[in-house]
Formats: C-alpha cells, sequence, structure tokens
DNA sequence: TATAAGACATGATATAGATCAATAAATATG
DNA sequence: CATATTTATTGATCTATATCATGTCTTATA
C-alpha cells in the first residue's frame, strides 16, 4: 500500500511545457510577433504587486521570487526557475492586476507575453485554455499545500522542508549555491533571520547539513526529510 | 488617493454566477443530465481529501467547510455559502483528486455534476473555460492572501479578521448564528481553542462584539477592523 | 586602501501563544 | 430522566520563537 504523500511545501508545475505546444503554427506566430525578450540583471524587480499586468512573463533562464509585500513584511510564496510563468492570476477579467511581485536572485531572460494575446489565445484554443487550467490547478494545490505545511510544522520542519525542495526541485543537486540571504530564507519560512541562523546551524552541528557562506550540501537527507515530517 | 486594500483574509468569488450563463441551451441540456442532486445532512462529509474526484458540486444550499487534514491537525481553508463550486482543483489532467476536504455544517443541497462533463464543457465552450479560468484565478488571490495575512497578523488580529470576513461576506450581517465550535474557530485560525476563547472574552469585555453561544454580535465594527489590521 | 554598510552569528531576555489541569455548561444517549 | 460525553471556560505554567544587544565578517564604495 502506498504510502501517504507528506505535507511538503513545494511542487513544481509540470504544465507549463505542455502549454505552448497546443498552439499552431499561426497561433504561435501570433504570440512571437507580440512578445518582448527582455534581460534582467539580478536585483531588478520584475513586477509590482497592485500594478496593472501588461504581460504574461515566461522565465527562459534565471531564478526568481515571487512575493507578496506590505508595511508589515515579505511573504516568499515561491522560488521560480527557468520554465514558468509570471502572473497567471493577473489573467481575471476587468482585474489584470499584479497579486505579488517578482525579483530577479540571477541575471534573467524573460519573454513578456502581451496579455490580450494571451487571453485571446485561450479565448480562440481550447487545448490552450484547458493547459492554462491545469496551470491554475497545479498553483492552486501548491498554495494551499504550502499554506497547510506552515500551519502544521514548527521552525525545525519548516527550514528542514525549505531545504529539501530547494535541494530537489529548485537546483536537483545535494549541493547548491543559495542566492538568498539569511533574510530571505526567513521570508520563505515565515521565521525571523536569527531563528534561520540558530536553526541551520544546529543542523550544521548534527551533521545533517554543510553550509559554507551561501553553498549549501546537504548530507542526510533521510534525516532531513524526517525533521522535515515530524520536526 | 484610494487607500490601499488590507491584507484580509477573505474574498468570495465573483464570477460563478457568470459560469454557467456562458452555456448553450445544448450544453445546459448536457449538463442537467449529466448531474445529480444530492441531499447532505448537517455534519455530513461531502468529500474526502485524496480520494478520486468524480464530480465537481455546486452549493445550492447550506453551509460548506472546506479543509486540509493530517495525522497533525487540520486547517481550514475556507468557509463556503451557496453559489460556490467545491473541487474545481480537481480538474487537473490525469490527477483527478480532492486536495481537500468538505464538510456540511447544514444540511445542504449539492448538484454533483460528473467532472468529466464539466471538462468537455471547458473543451468545447471557450466563454465557459474563461470562466473558470477566472474562477481559478479568484481562488488562487484568495488563498495567496489569506495566508500572507496568516503570516503577518498573530492570534487579535487573525480572530478580528475572521470575525469581520464571516459578517461582512458569508452571513451579510452584524449578528449571526455561527455553526462552528471554538475548536473549528481555531482550525479556521490557526490557533488553539484556548486561544480562541480567551481573544473572544477579550472582545467581549472590551466590547467590540457580545456573544451568547454560538450567537455573534458586532457592536463595533470600527474597532474590530481596526483589530484586523494592526492587532 | 580605508571606511562604511550590510550580512552573518551568538548570547541574553522577553513574550505570545501552547500546553496542562480542573470545572462548568451543554448535548447526547441508554 | 439520569448519566455519559462532548464542548466551553478559566487559571497556572511552559516553551518556541521573537526581540534586543553586541560583535564579527563580508561586500560595496569613495
Amino acid at each position: 500500500m502506498k504510502r501517504e504523500e507528506s505535507t511538503n511545501s513545494c511542487t513544481l508545475n509540470t504544465a507549463v511545457e505542455n502549454c505552448f505546444q497546443t498552439l499552431t503554427d499561426d497561433e504561435m506566430l501570433l504570440l512571437e510577433n507580440n512578445l518582448v525578450v527582455v534581460n534582467y540583471k539580478k536585483g531588478e524587480i520584475l513586477c509590482k504587486q497592485g500594478t496593472l499586468a501588461s504581460h504574461i512573463m515566461y522565465i527562459c533562464n534565471g531564478l526568481v521570487k515571487i512575493y507578496m509585500e506590505s508595511e508589515a513584511g515579505s511573504l516568499i510564496l515561491k522560488v521560480l526557475p527557468a520554465g514558468n510563468l509570471i502572473g497567471l492570476s493577473a489573467l481575471l477579467d476587468n482585474n489584470n492586476i499584479f497579486r505579488y511581485s517578482a525579483y530577479a536572485y540571477q541575471d534573467c531572460k524573460l519573454r513578456l507575453i502581451d496579455i490580450r494575446v494571451f487571453k485571446q489565445l485561450i479565448r480562440q484554443n481550447n487545448s490552450f485554455a484547458n493547459q492554462v487550467i491545469n496551470l491554475l490547478c497545479e498553483n492552486q494545490i501548491q498554495t494551499q499545500t504550502r499554506f497547510f505545511a506552515f500551519t502544521q510544522k514548527q521552525s525545525f520542519g519548516r527550514i528542514a522542508d525549505t531545504l529539501m525542495c530547494l535541494s530537489n526541485n529548485i537546483f536537483k543537486m545535494d549541493e547548491f549555491e543559495l542566492p538568498l540571504s539569511r533574510k530571505e530564507l526567513a521570508e520563505l519560512t515565515g521565521l525571523t533571520p536569527e531563528s534561520v541562523i540558530r536553526i541551520l546551524s544546529k543542523f550544521k552541528n548534527d551533521r545533517v547539513i554543510e553550509i559554507d557562506g551561501k553553498v549549501f550540501k546537504i548530507i542526510n537527507k533521510k534525516k532531513l526529510q524526517q525533521i522535515s515530517e515530524y520536526g
């Protein structure tokens, strides 16, 4: 009997690749004619929460954070590598507003797709619309699962979960250089920077991970997984 | 200049009503021929997290909780009154699984729409697909906003927020009988039942609300709003 | 290269909210 | 109707994590 899937906070979208494959040659041409490729430098803002979304953005390469902000503080909703879309929830009719901001962790190349063209494609190509629905479902499930994990896990579990996620889904390696500050790790886990540092030190002392500045190496994945589930 | 919208956790879906209006007479007939109307009694489970979703459910009347559960505990994702759909995120192709459970707070009448028919309608009617996309966007924004509010507000703010939401969006009255136990109020706010009780008592003493068992009355809405924002 | 500014680290302390314990009230059940 | 069971409430205590303080290390900048 299959073991119940653990409550982790990280599931990447599988449907993006299928999305554009549904387009006809004509539609592909329409798309190409209505997109701009823009290079962003590390540290630049890609879109700002609350502003009008004139484009849906596709990440060709680079690493991006999606986050919500208020006077009180920020929450990083997700970290997105190449191959993902930014701004889908701005498709909402009569309300094309970015509900979050995006920031480039690394130099990024983005395709900015005119949102009107994106909507037109949804209206004229059912398979495309269906794939967009798939994407939105995945996003929804991901956000919910992450939200649930947040309410169930405490600090150690959240950090472990986050490290597992970064390793498995973003970098796909046990060793990786993480372009997030400790403060940002805090915003990703809902903790304070001090707490993050203490927990990372604990993991290091317990020989679960190795850390050298921004380079993380997971040396006891099983243990980390346990902490993520029961810590 | 318009004041920035506050970080509350409650936005109801406006698009459901538009959704089925897009269907042609033939499609409406197809829908009618492939749905069952089922009455559920108060306390019954409408769908169970992890099970195959054979239907999308429309709430004709009653009040429903949508929640995620694990051995560790539960989180109420939202409370849905009549006019809403349950199970949209199960539309994901090749993965028609309910990602949450649903429970009837009151006697409910639901229309169970065969998920294959629902998907067929998405494929054959672009306007319908577009409205489903709108719905999914709204859900996504709602979940994100609630998640963000959870990470920013502490106990008093969360309870105030929840009461405002129930009053404004669910019952649309300042006085309402709430069919949730204190334990469920805890699962809705991510606190313990004891904390919920203490905070409600505080609100009562401060003459912000009146409580008599399950009947709540908001007597100082402005104050409650303030607590929700800055508490 | 010096100096400033930010990031990282660690210890001491404070506190919000959980946990535990003990009734009381409400609801269910034989 | 009496008894059992669940739910609500209140108080005492504990603890996870935030906050505050201080110092070092690293990176930017003049």
